[in-house]
DNA sequence: AAAATCTGCGCAAGCGTTTGCATAAACCGT
DNA sequence: ACGGTTTATGCAAACGCTTGCGCAGATTTT
C-alpha cells in the first residue's frame, strides 16, 4: 500500500497502487521489460507521466551497483584548456546518461576526502587530466577497480588514455615553421616530466631536424601565463635570437606575446610565436595564435567509450588511444609565402 | 551474517561480524552516537579502519534523505569568471562534506535530462549562476522543494542569492574615473536584463552624475570578447569619442582593449578602459586592467551557508546578500595624480 | 527495599529499486 | 483431453544504511 506521506514524491508503490499491479510489474514497465504487456506498459507509463514519477538514483544504484557518476579530476585551472574540456565532457556524458563530478580541481594534492567521495558514491568511473596527480589517481582507482581513463595525459606504466597525437601535432608545428623560413627556433617546455610537453617538443624538434635546422634553446615555462611571459626574457637575451617560439601550449604562448610586447619585439616581424591546444583566447584579436586544436569533442566521446566498455566489462585490457590535431594558421607566426 | 562476497567492500555488516556486535552497534559507533561506550567505539573504529571501510552514500541517501550533492548550473563557459566560481565551489563545498554536480554548462537551454538528474539524484540543493536560465531553474526548484540559491545574479520575485554589490561597485568606478580627470564616460553594457549589467552600470552612472558627469554612451557587448571587440569600433567612431570606457564585465573589457589597439587606440594615454570581476586574465599583462574584484571565496561561502540552513530547515525564508568589491587599480586607466 | 532513572545495546522496520524464481493463465500440437 | 511451452505477472529477497523502540542490567532516588 502506497503511505502517501505528505510531501514525498511518487514511487514505483505510488504507481502500483494506482494501477492495480505489483512493483515489480511497474518496475519491469518502466524499463520497457518485453515481458510486459505493451497495453499494461503504456498505462504504467501514463500514470507515471501523470504522477510526474522520476526514479530514485540511490535506490536503484543500491541494486544495480552503479551509479551513472563519473568522478572528475582535474589540476589547476589556470590552464583555461581544462574548463572547456570539462564543458564537453559534462554535454558529452549526459547525452549517455552519465553524470560528471568534479572530485578536484586544484593544484594541490589530492585530498582524502575527494578520494573518498569517489568510493562513497561509489561512481561508476573516474577521468583524470592532471598530470601531477595521476599517478596518485590511478593507484587508487586500480586498488578500488574504478574504470579510469586519462585525458590529455598518458599513463607511466598502464591504464587506459586518450590523448592528442602530441607527437604528430609537434611535427606539424615544426614543419610548419621550417617552411615559414624560420631557422633559430626556440621551445618553451611545460610541466616537467608531463607527456604532453614532452612528445611535442620532441615531434616539433624532429621536425625541424628534417629540414635541417637545431633547436636553438629549450627554457621551461611550467604551463602557466607567467611562466611564457618570463621565458619571454629569458630568450630575448640569448646570445643568438629566436626567430620562432613554440610554446607547448597556448597559455605559455600568451604569456610569451605579452612578455616579448613588453620588451617592444613586434610579432610575427620580429618572431614568430606557435603554440598548441587552441583555446578559446587563441582566437582573440590580442594574440591570434597559430597552434594546434586538440579534438576536444572526439576526445571526451573517445574517454567515455572506454569508461563505458569497462564499466560493462571490467577487467577489459587497458588502450590508449591518440586522436589526431588541427594545424591553426592565424597571424602570430610568418607562413610560407603563398 | 556477513556474506563475504568475493571482491565486495566491507560493509557495516563485515565489520558487526567482526566485532561481535549488532549493526545498529555499529552504525552508531561510527556516527559517534554518545549511547555507545568509548571502547566499543574504539574497537569498531579500528576494525573499521583495518577494513579501509567508507560507508555507502547511496545507502545512507536512502534512508537520510540527504544526497550530500548540489547541483550546479551555468551559462557558457565563454566568460572565465564562471570557471574560477566553479573551482572555488567545489573546494569550498568539500570543507563542509558537499559535493558539487554540474548539471548544465552551456548556453544552450536547459534540457530535460538536466532537470531529471537533479530529482533522480536527489540533490540536496543548487547553485545557479547563469542569468538566462535562472528562472526556468528557480521555478523547477521550487516546484520540488530543491534549496537554490542564486549567485552572481538577484532573483526577479523571490529566492535566494548572493551577489557581489554590483550597485557600489558600480559607483566605485564611476568615482574612480571621475577622480582621474576623465570627463566622457562610455558603458558598455552586458547581458541584456541581467541584474549584474544594470547594476553595475547605475552605480557608474551615479556617481558620474554626483561628479557632474553625463555618460557619454551605452552601448551593447553581449558579455562577449567579441562583443567588447566590436563595441570598440562603435564606440571609435562616435562624433564625440569616450576618455573612458567601463566595460561591466571583464570578458568585454578585453575584447574591448584588442578591438581599440587594433584601430591604433592607445591604452590609457588615448582612453582608459575598465572592467568588472578581477578574472585571471585581467592581471595579465596584455590587459593589466583596473577593474573590481568580485570577492568569490566569500561569495560561495555565503551561498552554502544559505543552502544549509534551508537544507536544514526547508522553508526558511529568502534571503539576499551582497557582498563589498574591492577596486584593483592597474594600468589600463589613467589614476588622479597622487 | 521498592520504584524510578539511566546506560548500553539489539531488533526490526524502512528507504525505493531491481530481479530470480514461482505461478497462473493461455496457447500449442497431438 | 493432456503434458508442454509460452506469456504475463506477482512474491519476496536483496542492496547498505539509519533509527524508533524495547529491554536488560546498573545506578540512583524515595
Amino acid at each position: 500500500m502506497a503511505r502517501e506521506q505528505a510531501g514525498r514524491r511518487p514511487t514505483v508503490e505510488t504507481i502500483s497502487a494506482e494501477a492495480g499491479v505489483s512493483v515489480s510489474t511497474v518496475s519491469r514497465a518502466l524499463r520497457n521489460d518485453p515481458r510486459i504487456s505493451a497495453e499494461r506498459r503504456e498505462a504504467i507509463a501514463a500514470i507515471a507521466q501523470r504522477l510526474g514519477y522520476t526514479p530514485h538514483a540511490n535506490a536503484r544504484a543500491l541494486v544495480t551497483r552503479r551509479t551513472g557518476i563519473v568522478g572528475f579530476v582535474t589540476g589547476s585551472r589556470s590552464n583555461p584548456f581544462y574548463p572547456q574540456l570539462l564543458e564537453t565532457l559534462v554535454e558529452r556524458a549526459r547525452l549517455r546518461a552519465l553524470r560528471i563530478m568534479p572530485l578536484h580541481m586544484s593544484r594541490d594534492p589530492l585530498s582524502e576526502s575527494s578520494i573518498q567521495a569517489l568510493l562513497q558514491y561509489q561512481m561508476d568511473g573516474c577521468i583524470i587530466t592532471s598530470a601531477e596527480l595521476s599517478s596518485r589517481a590511478a593507484d587508487i582507482c586500480q586498488a578500488n577497480e574504478v574504470p579510469l581513463v586519462m585525458v590529455n595525459r598518458v599513463p607511466r606504466l598502464h591504464g587506459c588514455a586518450v590523448s592528442c597525437n602530441n607527437f604528430a601535432g609537434g611535427e606539424m608545428i615544426g614543419a610548419f615553421l621550417a617552411a615559414g623560413g624560420h631557422r633559430r627556433i626556440a621551445i618553451v617546455l611545460g610541466t616537467p616530466n608531463a607527456s604532453t610537453s614532452s612528445e611535442r617538443e620532441a615531434g616539433a624538434s624532429q621536425a625541424a631536424a628534417r629540414a635541417g635546422l637545431e633547436i636553438l634553446a629549450r627554457v621551461a615555462g611550467h604551463s602557466t601565463y607567467a611562466g611564457g611571459f618570463e621565458a619571454a626574457s629569458v630568450l630575448w637575451s640569448l646570445p643568438e635570437r629566436p626567430d620562432a617560439i613554440f610554446c607547448v601550449n597556448d597559455i605559455m604562448a600568451f604569456g610569451m606575446m605579452d612578455g616579448l610586447r613588453r620588451l617592444g619585439v613586434r610579432i610575427p616581424e620580429d618572431v614568430s610565436v606557435v603554440g598548441f591546444d587552441d583555446v578559446d583566447q587563441a582566437s582573440w584579436g590580442a594574440y591570434d595564435l597559430t597552434t594546434v586544436a586538440q579534438p576536444v569533442g572526439d576526445m571526451v566521446d573517445r574517454a567515455l567509450d572506454m569508461l563505458d566498455m569497462r564499466i560493462r566489462r571490467p577487467g577489459l585490457a587497458p588502450e590508449i588511444a591518440y586522436l589526431g590535431g588541427l594545424l591553426k594558421v592565424r597571424s602570430s607566426a610568418r607562413s610560407a609565402p603563398a
